[in-house]
DNA sequence: ATCGTTCTTGACCATGACGTCAAGTAACGC
DNA sequence: GCGTTACTTGACGTCATGGTCAAGAACGAT
């Protein structure tokens, strides 16, 4: 299983590893659209043997994106199943998510991205949506939050705010946060 | 007046004019980062002769931003000016500015930007800015908008409204109007 | 019509990214 | 140890942008 391909010379394995470990690093920091010259260099091998091991950055990204992300996206689904009440569940929801985009560029182009890639983050994706559409639903057959609210209105939300998220280097998230708040309490019904 | 600098040969007249009425064009479709080449090829001249009469981008902007954008932003107090319903009238005139931020790439960019440029642009941002804080200021006064909100927030919405309107070829207007209408039920104030 | 001056041109350099490949290097099997 | 083959390298090609400048073209004063 380990052996599939006939086996990596031992200097292969060494880079891909060392890639991996690199690409891990930078796009955690820069996002997924980084120079791959910088992870080269960060993982002391020269741009070339990434796209001969990796075919380029498509193949890179989805071999250490789940790692990457995975866990932090599911983290949020499963710790956010764990509020209480309907209403705090779909609004915590949204505030980790939002948060999440804000802090890690990576998860950022993930949310945002068309999904061009691997068969667990397709899944992961629709987890996530899965748990978004719930907690709506929940949300709103308390009567607290807006009925006209669809799961595509839901979805636009996260798209914008990475699109904020992206440009964050310009503003604080402490007003990043303030602002989503507004958004937040348009969510709500109306008296 | 007109002859302040010694002025120009015929053929230097012609030109800056072509150009200006190029960059009107060019930037009014595309926002003031559109390449100069396009300017230049769409003005039938060279790119050289942009930089020796403009002397780049920022020169060839401050020629044009005024009659690019100053009449609409504008046009836009004033006609939010004669609202009678303050909420009304400070609602919308968010509506207009962000919908001017969606249609008018060149008007965002000026918006967004840090204002490097003309004394009549500075002007006109006060001036905008102003009537933003008094639209506000009355709208508080009624009560139904929440009175922790201050000008820089509104600065801040409009400011991300024009992120997010900047990524605008992935999304419809519709989509676009009905989110901002989300925001802007949260500024009202909680039952 | 001529000539000095003003203007324009387009080829040129620079930057920063992606992506490729011939040639050199190093691991592995024997 | 040594040859074979897998691997790596870094120089190179490309594209899209911003920006410059010497040399040639156009103007207009005389």
């Amino acid at each position: 299983m380990t052996s599939d391909p006939p086996r990596l010379r031992a200097d292969a394995r060494r880079n891909v590893e060392g890639i991996r470990t690199a690409a891990l690093d930078v796009f955690r920091a820069g996002g997924l659209n980084s120079p791959l010259d910088e992870v080269a260099r960060a993982a002391g091998v020269s741009k070339g043997t990434i796209y001969h091991r990796f075919g380029g950055r498509q193949g890179l990204i989805d071999s250490v994106v789940e790692e990457l992300v995975a866990e932090r996206i599911r983290g949020i689904v499963t710790s956010v199943d764990a509020v209480d009440d309907p209403v705090d569940r779909f609004e915590s929801y949204l505030r980790q998510i939002w948060l999440l985009q804000y802090d890690e560029p990576a998860a950022n182009d993930v949310l945002l991205r068309a999904m061009p890639g691997s068969e667990q983050l397709i899944a992961l994706c629709e987890h996530a949506s899965a748990a978004a559409a719930r907690f709506l639903d929940d949300a709103q057959a308390t009567g607290t939050i807006r009925d006209d609210l669809t799961p595509d209105d839901v979805h636009l939300l996260i798209w914008e705010r990475g699109i904020i998220a992206r440009a964050c280097d310009q503003q604080h998230r402490d007003a990043y946060r303030r602002s989503f708040e507004h958004t937040l309490r348009g969510l709500r019904s109306d008296a």
